[in-house]
DNA sequence: TGATAGTAGGCT
DNA sequence: GCCTACTATCAT
């Protein structure tokens, strides 16, 4: 008798069950029960051998049908295998209830979706031009029906959302689907209205923020084969589509694609692994490519397309930050020369500045997290920003007792006074820089994070005060992070402006690379230093969050580490405490990625066999710190 | 010693 | 996710 392995939408590891069928169940929504109950869940393997160790096997209540293909269950199975989750919490991912719903013909009231009242306001798109070169690259890679992934070094991200539409129009001439994806949902609100202008009701959005009924009428549409141009956020590459014909995903690097939530899967990952097991190509983009991408395309796993060196982009100029004054006499003179067509300058963080015991050299750390205090100079206090932490500004030094301790570092507040003291008698405005700002001509102040996108250029000049700030977070990607940061800021300055950069160390290696654009040199710098500290990609790490409950034992901890040593071959670090919760953590790091998460997953049901713990695993960890 | 509340573990 | 069995706590 053949049996089957049912996957049900909870937090649960596969069961298995039987049924009085040769037929192959594998993508089929059956309803079984368990405990005294019925669940509706997926069959993801046939096997015809009875599993000994299970008693008695309960039988498959009911058969829905097919709803998802073979080739999507391997791609389940691959998230549940790389992720080292249950398949059940890949499953919940995949519109699992909207599609039963679906099935069991229980109609929601179809509510006619407000149509949104957007006016034919000029699109930003609209006058925007691709590289055609590439565009007829990925049309004819569509046509071979085969998997391949592209890496494109866009110029910018309107580029990106262009490039997604007019590949989109063809395709949906030729009858494709396709799936387009990015970071933000007001991202694909944009494209959505764009595409939906053009081509109509074949588009559909998929992401979070949507009702549920509009939820529903769209998983309704893809199961019927009726949408066509998919547009959504990493919550949309779950999507039940049947013959998927191609996967664009833009801003590659951006973190927003990784998961929050158990399983913390990462979009870009898992877009390349759906891409690979349905057959269809993939197409990454950035304007600054993430150092992991950039390593496959140097492997040639990925086929490197650079579109950003076919267009012109703001001068990246590298200067001292001076000790005694804020501005370095080039950027005065700049902001002086521009300040009517434009000028923005930002600083790296809030309050006024930072605090240094003029004896000992100390920065004044948070006790708690180790972060630097930020020191407002008008109400006399200090915050952490991290924890929340806010005091009275101390009189000595907290480390050597010094009542030396003087101001170090721009925050926002100084920045204001010192342009104030430069500019306004000269009476030029400074404004805080908001997105509402329609008319730009003055000095605008940035603060840094609190900047949202932008896609038309406005400015002639920009200014990074005190940059050595972003390069000091103690991350692993620290530069790369930094080097984002720039770029990303890039896109408010016109193409013909130019961008300054001021730090304690002009003539340091990273900047050689920032100064004229020279990616390559930057993405061999950045991986020769991961090859030394083994860091990804030429490591895997996986964190594994470990959680003691009261009933824990004292020396389950021990334990642990001695079991995880004993059945794992990697490096086993720890266990390090969680900075903020009562939670301890270990890192298992390997060069042999795909040994590491076998054993792993081999040895992840024994874990449950120690009493007092719950844990929680992420793969390829953002950071080390907790 | 029983009632009650909170939680840890298993489900084929 | 949900049911059940267990344990800690407290009033009787």
């Amino acid at each position: 008798m053949p049996y089957y392995d049912v996957s049900i939408p909870l937090k649960l590891k596969t069961l298995t069950y039987y049924y009085e069928s040769q037929e192959d169940l594998k993508g089929f929504a059956v309803t079984v029960p368990l405990k005294d109950r019925l669940y509706d869940g997926v069959v993801i393997n046939q096997r015809l051998d009875k599993p000994e160790e299970i008693k008695d096997i309960k039988k498959i209540e009911h058969l829905w049908g097919q709803v998802y293909s073979k080739n999507f269950i391997d791609f389940l199975l691959w998230m549940s295998f790389y992720y080292v989750t249950e398949t059940g919490t890949v499953l919940r991912l995949t519109f699992f209830e909207e599609i039963m719903s679906y099935l069991k013909g229980k109609k929601r009231q179809k509510r006619e979706i407000p149509e949104h009242k957007h006016q034919k306001e000029k699109n930003f798109l609209e006058g925007l031009s691709i590289n055609h070169e590439t565009y007829i690259k990925i049309i004819n890679t569509v046509k071979k029906k085969e998997y391949k992934t592209f890496l494109i070094h866009s110029p910018s991200i309107p580029y990106e959302m262009k490039l997604m539409a007019e590949i989109a129009n063809e395709l949906f001439s030729l009858g494709e689907t396709i799936l387009l994806i990015l970071p933000e949902i007001k991202e694909v609100r944009e494209l959505y209205r764009f595409l939906q202008d053009k081509l109509g009701e074949n588009v559909v959005m998929l992401h979070s923020g949507m009702k549920a009924s509009e939820l529903y009428l769209t998983i309704e549409k893809i199961m019927e084969d009726k949408a066509k141009i998919i547009v959504g956020t990493r919550f949309a590459l779950f999507a039940p589509i049947k013959n998927l014909s191609l996967i664009i995903l833009s801003q590659e690097s951006n973190w927003l694609y990784k998961a929050e939530e158990s399983p913390r899967y990462n979009a870009r990952e898992s877009a390349i692994m759906r891409g690979l097991l349905q057959g269809c190509p993939v197409v990454l983009c950035d304007s600054l490519p993430s150092v992991n991408s950039y390593w496959n395309a140097m492997k040639g796993k990925f086929e490197f397309i650079d579109d950003f060196s076919q267009y012109p982009h703001p001068e990246l100029i590298i200067v001292k930050q001076p000790y005694g004054s804020i501005f370095h006499h080039e950027v005065l003179l700049n902001l002086k020369l521009h300040e009517k067509e434009g000028v923005l300058v930002i600083a790296p963080r809030t309050g006024f500045s930072l605090l240094r015991c003029a004896e000992c050299g100390e920065v004044l750390k948070c006790e708690k997290c180790g972060y630097s205090l930020i020191y407002y100079r008008d109400s006399k206090v200090i915050e952490c920003n991290r924890c929340n932490l806010r005091a009275k500004t101390p009189d000595n030094c907290l480390y050597c007792g010094s009542i030396e301790i003087h101001p170090t570092g721009t925050g926002i507040e100084r920045l204001w006074e010192e342009l104030e003291n430069i500019f306004s008698k000269r009476e030029i405005s400074i404004k805080n820089y908001n997105f509402e700002n329609e008319q730009i001509q003055g000095i605008f102040i940035g603060q840094v994070g609190k900047i949202r996108k932008s896609y038309n250029p406005q400015f002639k000049v920009l200014v990074f005060v005190d940059f050595d700030f972003f390069l000091s977070i103690p991350d692993y990607r620290a530069i790369e992070n930094a080097f984002g940061k720039v770029l990303s800021l890039s896109h408010l300055v016109k193409h013909d402006g130019n961008i300054f950069i001021q730090t304690r160390n002009p003539r340091s290696e990273i900047f050689k690379f920032f100064r004229s654009y020279k990616f390559r040199d930057f993405y061999l710098y950045e991986l020769k230093h991961r090859k030394e500290a083994l860091y990804p990609p030429f490591a895997r790490i996986i964190k594994l969050n470990i959680k003691l409950k009261k009933t824990a034992s004292k020396d389950v901890i021990a334990k642990i580490k001695n079991f995880l040593s004993s059945k794992i071959k990697a490096e086993i670090i720890g266990p390090l405490k969680e900075q903020k919760k009562e939670e301890l953590f270990f890192i298992l790091r390997s060069q042999d990625k795909r040994k590491l998460t076998e054993d792993l997953n081999l040895c992840i049901d024994e874990l449950k066999i120690f009493r007092g713990i719950s844990f929680k695993i992420e793969v390829d960890p953002v950071t080390l710190r907790s």
